[in-house]
DNA sequence: TCCCGGATACTCGTAGCCGAGTACTCGGAG
DNA sequence: CTCCGAGTACTCGGCTACGAGTATCCGGGA
């Protein structure tokens, strides 16, 4: 991802490594990707390596250390178009903490989620009062919205997360969670815990086409995909295709 | 993450790595955490490491392999609970790819940007549907909510970004995106490239405090929340706190 | 005048991540 | 009976990420 940037920033005019890093930093960038100067180097160089970009000259001031000046190449302008096209165009999934956490609620006690949600919706309006607060201050200073498209993106997604939230503290703390008398048996002492265990299991497995709908949907969708964006353009490599099929 | 995994997995039961990674397959964990045997060794001998679980006993069947079960320990039982309880409670920054990408759409066209919006659009609304297909199925299999609940919650975030996806399709295409003409100007070869160049620095640094607001967030968020939950409990490291302010 | 904090511009070593590879077993088709 | 493909259970080496460390320069206050 910092690769991409770097591909951005050099695309705009040629740079040395610290000056992209201040760069992202005056413009706010390492809001939306990751910044650390260990990776940024590494990251330079394995571009130079891949041909997408090219030192242009070494300057030494002084006596601190040289400054390598880089350039992109004609190969990092496609490779940056290209890859910016695919980030648009296409969601990957992206493996969230939340999500992670999510699938193992069950570990907690039912009153436990309940108390560590809650807290987790404050903090999110918090955050989204916030990020308002930045948006009013970005218009008053007529900054364009073409700039803060990321934090409007970021804002939908959080004030999304805070309604389902809202709804699951809900439907536990009401006890009108689907599931919630094996959640309770899961944390009573009383239960055989071997029982317990098949119930799980056996509910577990009874979903288990949940998963498998959901691993197959990306083939399903690029065939769709393909077929909407290119209707008359039969693929040259077909034989490629059908090899995976 | 996947050590979160680990944990919940010894906290049912002692298991060997090998028969963690097939359960978390049979239980389509691997949607929500990312699963590779690399990881899943090097994890484990980590958390040996720290003393969160240990080898149990070692046994070998025939010729095949040795397969070494571990179980948890007492302190990676605390960790567990102590872990899920960040991670429910507490939002992080997550580094989305698409919110890089929308960092720096600016350097697409807006016809690219359209199109390939729309694309994306297209993508998103059929993952949505095979996700509601799956759960479908997943309430006639009889599978509780409290075992979808993952599948949920990307459901609505997806159906959050297709909301704004539509809405930036919208507004982009209608041409009344406020920097609009920013942004043609960026692609339009008349133009000369230092004045561009000029007005996005300007209108960037113009808007310096939007990302500001952002980074400040979690310190106050932290304090108002801390203000929440323990209104009457003075931490007894008040000078670690107030050397940090 | 001298020193000190902050900016400039990288380098390096460790630690983690990952996928391909290995080496064996078992069941069933021919 | 034999071969083959799928399953079992891990190992290894290369690559990437990252933060702490290094060395220099500059401006300003005492």
């Amino acid at each position: 991802m910092l690769a991409l940037a770097v591909l951005a920033l050099l695309n705009e005019r040629p740079m040395h490594p610290y000056e992209m890093s201040t760069t992202m930093r005056e413009r706010h960038k390492e809001n939306s990707i990751k910044l650390t100067y260990g990776s940024l180097y590494t990251v330079v160089d394995s571009l130079v390596r891949g041909g997408y970009i090219a030192a242009r000259e070494t300057v030494r001031e002084g006596r601190r250390p040289e400054r390598t000046i880089y350039e992109i190449t004609a190969s990092g302008r496609t490779e940056l178009y290209d890859w910016m096209s695919e980030l648009v165009s296409t969601p990957a999934k992206e493996y969230q903490r939340f999500e992670a956490a999510l699938s193992m609620l069950a570990v907690l006690t039912p009153d436990d989620a309940v108390r560590l949600l809650t807290e987790r919706r404050s903090r999110l309006m918090l955050q989204i009062e916030h990020t308002h607060a930045g948006e009013a201050f970005a218009v008053r200073e007529g900054l364009p919205r073409l700039f803060t498209l990321e934090t409007e993106y970021v804002n939908a997604l959080t004030e999304a997360e805070l309604r389902y939230v809202d709804e699951l503290i809900r439907a536990i703390s009401e006890r009108t969670l689907d599931g919630i008398h094996i959640w309770d048996a899961i944390h009573t002492r009383e239960t055989d815990p071997e029982r317990i265990r098949d119930v799980v299991v056996r509910a577990l497995q009874a979903g288990g086409h949940t998963g498998l709908a959901a691993e197959s949907v990306l083939n399903t969708t690029e065939r769709v995909i393909a077929a909407q964006v290119s209707p008359a353009t039969p693929e040259t490599d077909g034989s490629a295709q059908s090899s995976q099929l």
